[in-house]
DNA sequence: TTTAAAGTTCATGATGGTCGAACGGCTGGG
DNA sequence: CCCAGCCGTTCGACCATCATGAACTTTAAA
């Protein structure tokens, strides 16, 4: 487990944020529904939300309070910190458009790869938009792709606090397996998820970068295997992710 | 000013939504940067740094703290919620195809208009997707198309509240000229804004409802004067995003 | 009208957040 | 190479303030 049990933290706060993941569970909730959901006393949890909501960071409507607006807008700068996510935006979606495949855009934060754009198409089904959702980096396409370009020191780093997961019988659970991936990644330009993290899912990956060297995020697109798969459409693929990962360093570097 | 000096109210919480608030605004902060900005003891402001990032609320680089993905994701929730928010999405994106001007789609919590989805050109520059902003909702397009959906008694509240503040000088700022252009609003579809919020923006929004007559929120395109402007343009436009909003309404009918 | 259930307020007591000081690590300059 | 300052972190004590349950108010239902 990686949980880290830090020593001195508050309480207060903490239950704040517990209130927060409540209200994200079951969706607009009422003061007693949460105060036995969490076994504490409704004058508790009303007063946490009384702060919360004049923060804007939960919103009432009746009885029932919801996630608020002021969350959604402070989560948002994530996204916007750099303007190189910003730019991120389209080339994801022309990624799709190319594609026709899931594309995202990630960038790794704390060890590990941060959901900042997606598109995909009408077709919802599994497509439930997981902006800042976290995936591992060792068991992903944009994962590997950007822990390529890392230096090693710092992906030993990542690795000693993450681990190596197994979550599918298709996993790499060797570090020396994974470095000899890595070193794959890097001569071919690109990373393939062979059905890592998710059975059936297969990704394609590719890690952007600085003029510096420095690593921006990922591109990637994802699908179930017969969309994927097979050493044409492989590489077809690869070809088209590197290509909206050159034209997105090419703008960027002019802007 | 609107600050609500509200009674009970918790102090760590309050510190701890302060300290987000300012990592957003600096973007990047250190431990004694935010100490001095609150003027606050290190050492306090340290305990909520360690509190939050636990909960992976902000993250921590070297020395840096910077807003973490977790916020993110909790924020986003707010535009998942509802099947039919998800759903707005490709419809915004499809209204910018189709008009060129800058889409959104936004819904009315606590009495504003919070914007939800954004569509705009590469053409950067003020397009910051400024998700989770809030508008008021008598001087904008969207605004006042979905108050022109509200029973009566509930508009009546949400003025109440927020008032009508005057932002430019074409901002309406009578209660009964705001009902008038409502039910102006109400026989033709469409909400027009004509720079009463922003000089020199004018936009067209449009209102969309479930079977029931709920409202859900509002699209609405946004662009300078000459790009909106005249008779022609502005019924060739309204209907746009009037047909946008009916394919819209129908696909969450028959979802 | 009565009853119940939920939201809100309040006073109290104990917890735990705040604070200043001290420690230790890092950096840059002499 | 060492020293000096700066900054992040730890620690212990004080006392503010948060958690709590009970009382009160409001709303909904019967």
């Amino acid at each position: 487990m990686a949980t880290d049990d830090s020593p001195k933290t508050l309480r207060t706060t903490a239950t704040s944020i517990e209130i927060l993941k409540q209200l994200e569970e079951i969706d607009g909730a009422r003061v007693s529904e949460i105060a036995e959901r969490m076994d504490k006393p409704k004058s508790t949890i009303h007063g946490h939300l009384a702060t919360l909501k004049q923060k804007q960071f939960v919103i009432k409507e009746g009885d029932f309070y919801f996630i608020g607006p002021e969350l959604l807008r402070l989560g948002n700068q994530v996204r916007t910190r750099e303007p190189a996510f910003v730019l991120a935006r389209q080339f994801t979606e022309r990624l799709f458009e190319e594609t026709r495949l899931r594309s995202i855009f990630t960038v790794e934060m704390g060890g590990k790869a941060v959901f900042l754009h997606t598109a995909s198409g009408s077709k919802m089904g599994w497509a439930h938009e997981q902006l800042g959702n976290r995936l591992f980096l060792h068991n992903t396409a944009v994962g590997k792709a950007i822990l390529a370009e890392l230096p090693e020191p710092r992906i030993e780093q990542i690795l000693d606090r993450w681990g190596l997961p197994q979550e599918t019988e298709n996993t790499t659970t060797d570090r020396g397996d994974l470095f000899e991936e890595l070193e794959r990644v890097r001569e071919q330009g690109y990373a393939v998820n062979r059905a890592e993290n998710f059975n059936e899912l297969y990704a394609i990956g590719v890690a952007a970068t600085r003029r510096s060297g420095d690593v921006i995020g990922g591109f990637s697109v994802t699908g179930p295997a017969h969309s994927v798969t097979g050493e044409d459409r492989k590489s077809e693929l690869a070809h088209t992710v590197k290509d909206i990962v050159s034209e997105f360093e090419l703008e960027l570097a002019l802007a």
